[in-house]
DNA sequence: CCCTAAACGAGACGGTACGTCTAGTCTTATG
DNA sequence: CATAAGACTAGACGTACCGTCTCGTTTAGGG
């Protein structure tokens, strides 16, 4: 987000000093963690960073960009490759996994957060898309292709719904909070889905 | 929300007038839809009604629960009873009417604002699950009772994770904005749903 | 400045309140003399009168106009009528007195303070002359109107023109600085005031 | 101002650059003459220059200093000597000239907002005595001397306090702005000058 | 002819105050 | 008592400049 590739060579003034960049990160972060992305003020990040607000303002058009970048920090690889050699067994151990992660934590809220805030910030939904949603699905992509390669589901299968499926679920209950997140659910969640697309409902007739 | 019943019949000094509660739910009904959530401010609903802040704020805690009686207004009774005696054909049709009345309207606009908001709003999230929620997983869940009676699909599954299955995946797509809804996508997750309920996934063993 | 009349008896709303005038205004005097206008900003006025932002923007549009206010409560009625029988004689004095409330005090640097923001506040100059000038200047005239029924100087002599040679002189050194007000200084203008009024050079011919 | 005589011959290191001197000044004059003294930002005027920030740092300790040096590029030998003989045509024909300058002109604006700044600036008000204030009355006070000269004065009058009425009554009307240098006035002040001098009023007894 | 020290442009840096906005509470006069 | 109006404290917003500080790049003199 604060990355901007030079075209040409020219870096003409003062270079971003990446001390700046990481007490800002740290502070929002910290920040993001303890009060959550709407008590998290620009003011408070600059103060606890030693930072005049200029220099934030310089990196990130808006409070939502800069606390994706802070959550990325934090979430980092945090989700990682599994393989079980059975669809169902994979997508269960990726779910648990990810609520482990987000399910009463402060990572969590912060992800509800952002999406919340991301409805608001057209910046922010993009690089969330980007950054959080598409290096994530094509993490857990692998699974989805792996089971078509053996022949476990149908080669021409959506994985995109199966995708959204599997992960709309539980985000379903993380946001709405009308039900709990337990293994239980976790469990029948990835059964339905294997089951699903083993039977080849997920191949666009 | 708005009602509180006086437990005894004592009803002193001038009542609440209902000339004021229309008012105010009609100017606010009108700024969620051309504004949307966020830019909806309690004192432009003031000014729109032509009544005192505090008349609001007599009557509703927050701009959530506000905002969720005049979302209600409008959302009422829009998801009506659908029986085809299939199923996926059910699941099809009630996807289908739920993203006509969504995707790309102002009450689509109001709803992703208002589970945004319940993030950060506990009244509103309590009134959100009690009065959008539970009323329309209510009405939506006599299609997979149905379904359970007709032997379609196992007696002992469990409807909330089939639901859950079914909106998380509509949902997800709302608020993430990664891909469209389309009809075909609407299309795969009913018959995946179907198929995975019919197979007895959804059993819990 | 802040006081506007209202044209019919119409007070709907909250009133303003007298306390938060009072402490508004102790406050901007307090740092007036303190720190001087320059450094007087409304962010201190507001925290040592323990008062919101909005509260001092609501009843006055600029610093310079707060200023005034603040400053009129020092300098009221700080120059006192004078009658000596002779012309030079009063105008001596009247210059004495009002060096001695202005050369080297708070009241004096705040005077000067005004002046000069006055030349960015278009305001503030017309508060200026209507509030601080006109009064200083009518009650000051009335030694040069009783000269002339004295028959000490012409009839027809120019009064305005008088005053600003009398007064030029000293707010000059005052704002340029570069000679002393002192006593013998002000015994030499006011005698060549009055001389020079009274050879009628000051009659439009 | 900005030039500093280096003790030693060592001038080791690239020199300061006489473009770089001009193209400030140019630029500040500008900004000067078209918004006044309080909008010439020092942003501004190196953007406007196309130089650097502390290239004026590096030359001018305030803004005020800068603008000084760009007024006097202005107002150098505009105020040119007069001599008609006769004390009261000289004093007449000095303010006429000083005026027509002066009067509602952006040279005047500059002026004013440098009187202004210069209650502020410590360094601006120093060089404006010696730069400004010196010169000009230097310059003018040859009038007096020639009429002391001339006998048409007394030899010992305080020639001081003849010009700061003189110039008090103009710089009053025009920083105060409550009434017009009009050219009747610009008569009476001269003709009232003249008299008082003649009348031994200005000599210290 | 190279060396080196200062000047140069650009622009990042920590600050500060600005004037605006909204929140939610409080205080009037009027119904 | 409810009401409309609007003042109240509080505090974040995003902007604008300040005066200082790094950068990489000239540009001259002195060796």
């Amino acid at each position: 987000m604060s990355s901007e590739v030079s075209s040409a060579g020219a870096t003409r003034g003062r270079p971003r000093s990446d001390q700046v960049d990481q007490a800002i990160l740290r502070a929002a972060s910290a920040l993001l963690s303890e009060r959550g992305l709407d008590a998290m003020t620009i003011e408070d990040v600059a103060a606890r960073a030693g930072v005049g607000k200029s220099s934030i303002y310089r990196r990130w058009p808006t409070k939502g960009t800069l606390a994706l970048d802070a959550f990325l920090d934090a979430f980092l690889a945090q989700q990682p490759r599994v393989d079980n050699g059975a669809l169902e067994d994979d997508l269960r151990e990726a779910l648990t996994l990810w609520s482990a992660a987000v399910v009463g934590t402060a990572t969590g809220r912060a992800l509800v957060g952002l999406i919340a805030e991301s409805q608001l910030d057209e910046d922010l939904a993009r690089g969330w898309i980007a950054r959080v949603m598409t290096p994530v699905r094509a993490q857990h992509r692998t699974m989805v292709d792996r089971a078509m390669q053996r022949g476990e589901i149908p080669a021409d299968s959506d994985v995109d719904v199966i995708m959204d499926l599997l992960y709309g679920a539980v985000y379903h209950r993380l946001l709405q909070g009308h039900l709990a997140i337990t293994s239980e659910f976790i469990g029948l969640v990835a059964r339905m889905v294997a089951e699903g697309a083993k039977s080849g409902a997920a191949v666009v007739r």
